[in-house]
DNA sequence: GCCGTTTTCGGCCCGACTGTTTTCAGTCG
């Protein structure tokens, strides 16, 4: 697939305008189509041949030529043009906090600065600051900018920002006992890396506030400070961004805040079409504010159904937004059990018993325990005599804990050669099945998993993509073949709720839902804590627009074991 | 470069903060 290629072509053709100084809405125009093919599930050559690219939002005559011409022959001749006088490594320094296109061009032209070595080297021998209009103070938060990019190659974990945020929260409601103060942004949205966190709050005493922001025990370094916005950087290298208003604007700042962007601008354009005006006061027509005090009056008011945060991408969540027509979308309090978790019986620090107990906790009515079968030697992998111990544990603890129904799984590995790690009179002796690569990633892995599905004791494929957020990409797959496939066989499809993995991600969960796949949370857990992370599995559930009925762990045990696949 | 509920031309989000300025430009979200 070359959509990802196509993706990288049209985000550094942006830059390269942005640099020349080219029409601000063309950049724009450039960096949206980047954007939809980003989140494109199907292929663009694909699309080409149905003739089907003008159809994508976003891409019109020229860029949808763009396209084919690149299917074509591998080029595109304007950008190439573009980007020719350009030196490779200039265009990066645009992701450096405090430097914009303007800065850039200046110390490129001035400087002759083309790495971010020779712009240290000109901050620190003084020649920066006497450029025209810069000076001392731009030059150190420059500096600070470069280490900040550097930190920030990294995004974070939407569990550790989690935490961060919660951690911040519980501080600020202690000091001065604020009762509004709630995490917005992308953290808000639910999505599986944040860059920043940003914290709305509601109160009168602004500077008391601020103050005790800025004096947060964690924080590092204070980026800025004002009268009804500050930033920090956490020790964590995290920056924090916390804005201020008042009640009667507070839910106009909160949809606001959250955004996206993209989903923003188009609420905006609504507004504007009805001769409004939306900001982060409120809904206006005219002078007179006629919503913003909460998020469902603004959408109200712009003739639409209350959006949930974590569909607002721009995903088509607007167009959809009469009321009614707004999927009613899982919550955590429906999912009555956790269908994906370890125990010391092969590579967990967490007993049988001591899950089941955390689960009753949860609320849950059910957990599948699914440890590593005997190939996975390094995760202890079992072997088909201690398979039969587990069950007899198994059976002891659910006579012992009557308030929760403990399954026996297993997460088989689907073998390189192709094959699966048990035979088939072992594999139909488990409630469940997932069968799961992990190993030979690129050894025809489409071809594999097609062929998992199609054993009739395969309930589940585990972790699909293979893709770890920090650090792996995936396996080579054909995923719209392999949703077929889940689709014709009535295989279920795992949503790893483990924060590093959230495999299937949003995007391919929308896919799955609309193909009529049914998905299977589980935390992958190897530990007791790890149960948790159920939260991540339905926010990022959430973004792909999933409903209960989509889910199969909102099913009671009955009817989750009915609608197995036999 | 895209797009259409006043449209096929003329818009396209806009306010806060900072730093370098003598009234504003650049950056960010």
């Amino acid at each position: 697939m070359k959509n990802q290629e196509l993706v990288a072509i049209f985000e550094r053709f942006a830059d390269a305008l942005e640099f020349k100084g080219d029409n601000f809405f063309k950049i724009l125009a450039y960096r949206k189509a980047s954007r939809v093919l980003n989140e494109l599930t199907d292929d663009v050559a694909v699309m080409h041949e149905k003739n089907q690219l003008h159809t994508l939002p976003g891409i019109g005559k020229a860029i949808a030529d763009k396209i084919i011409e690149y299917l074509n022959t591998g080029h595109i001749r304007k950008y190439e043009e573009t980007i020719a006088d350009i030196p490779a490594s200039l265009l990066d320094m645009l992701e450096i906090p405090n430097i914009g296109p303007r800065t850039l061009a200046i110390i490129y032209h001035q400087l002759k600065v083309k790495t971010i070595n020779e712009l240290k080297k000109n901050i620190k021998n003084g020649r920066f600051a006497k450029l025209p209009g810069m000076g001392d103070k731009k030059a150190a938060n420059i500096m600070k900018g470069i280490e900040l990019y550097k930190r920030s190659l990294e995004r974070m974990s939407i569990a550790q920002a989690s935490d961060i945020a919660d951690d911040l929260i519980e501080y600020i409601k202690s000091v001065i006992g604020i009762e509004k103060i709630v995490p917005a942004g992308s953290l808000r949205r639910g999505k599986e890396t944040v860059g920043d966190i940003d914290i709305l709050a509601c109160t009168k005493y602004n500077k008391k506030l601020l103050n005790t922001f800025i004096k947060y025990p964690g924080t590092r370094q204070i980026v800025a400070a004002g009268t009804t916005k500050a930033s920090i950087i956490t020790d964590d290298g995290m920056q924090i961004d916390l804005r201020i208003v008042r009640a009667t604007s507070f839910g106009a700042a909160l949809q606001y805040f959250t955004g996206s962007k993209a989903h923003n601008i188009k609420l905006r354009n609504i507004a504007k079409a009805r001769s409004m005006k939306l900001n982060e006061y409120g809904l206006f027509k005219g002078k007179k504010q006629i919503a913003g005090k909460t998020e469902e009056g603004i959408y109200r008011r712009l003739g639409l159904a209350m959006i949930p945060p974590e569909m607002r991408e721009d995903r088509g969540e607007i167009e959809i937004a009469q009321p009614g027509n707004i999927p009613k979308l899982v919550d955590r309090s429906e999912i009555l059990g956790d269908l994906h978790m370890h125990s010391s019986y092969s590579d967990s620090e967490a007993k049988i018993q001591e899950l089941a107990l955390r689960a009753t906790k949860l609320g849950y009515k059910y957990i599948l325990i699914a440890d590593h079968s005997k190939s996975a030697y390094y995760a202890h992998g079992l072997e088909i005599d201690r398979l039969k111990k587990q069950w007899q544990e198994i059976d002891r603890f659910n006579r012992q804990i009557p308030e929760i129904t403990i399954l026996k799984g297993i997460e088989v590995d689907i073998l390189p050669n192709g094959r699966l790690d048990y035979p088939d009179n072992i594999l139909k002796q488990f409630d469940l099945v997932i069968a799961s690569i992990h190993q030979g990633f690129n050894r025809n892995a489409t071809e594999r998993m097609i062929t998992a599905m199609e054993n009739r004791h395969v309930d589940i494929i585990g972790h699909p993509t293979g893709r770890l957020i920090s650090s792996r990409e995936g396996y080579t797959i054909d995923i719209n073949k392999i949703m077929e496939t889940a689709s014709i066989t009535g295989t279920w499809l795992e949503l790893n709720a483990f924060w590093d993995r959230l495999d299937l991600n949003d995007i391919h969960l929308k896919t799955a839902k609309d193909t009529g796949i049914k998905i299977s949370i589980g935390t992958d857990a190897h530990s007791v804590e790890g149960l948790d992370w159920i939260k991540y599995g339905v926010a990022t559930a959430r973004r792909g627009w999933l409903e209960p009925e989509d889910i199969v762990n909102t099913y009671t045990l009955d009817r989750l074991l009915r609608s197995r696949k036999k």
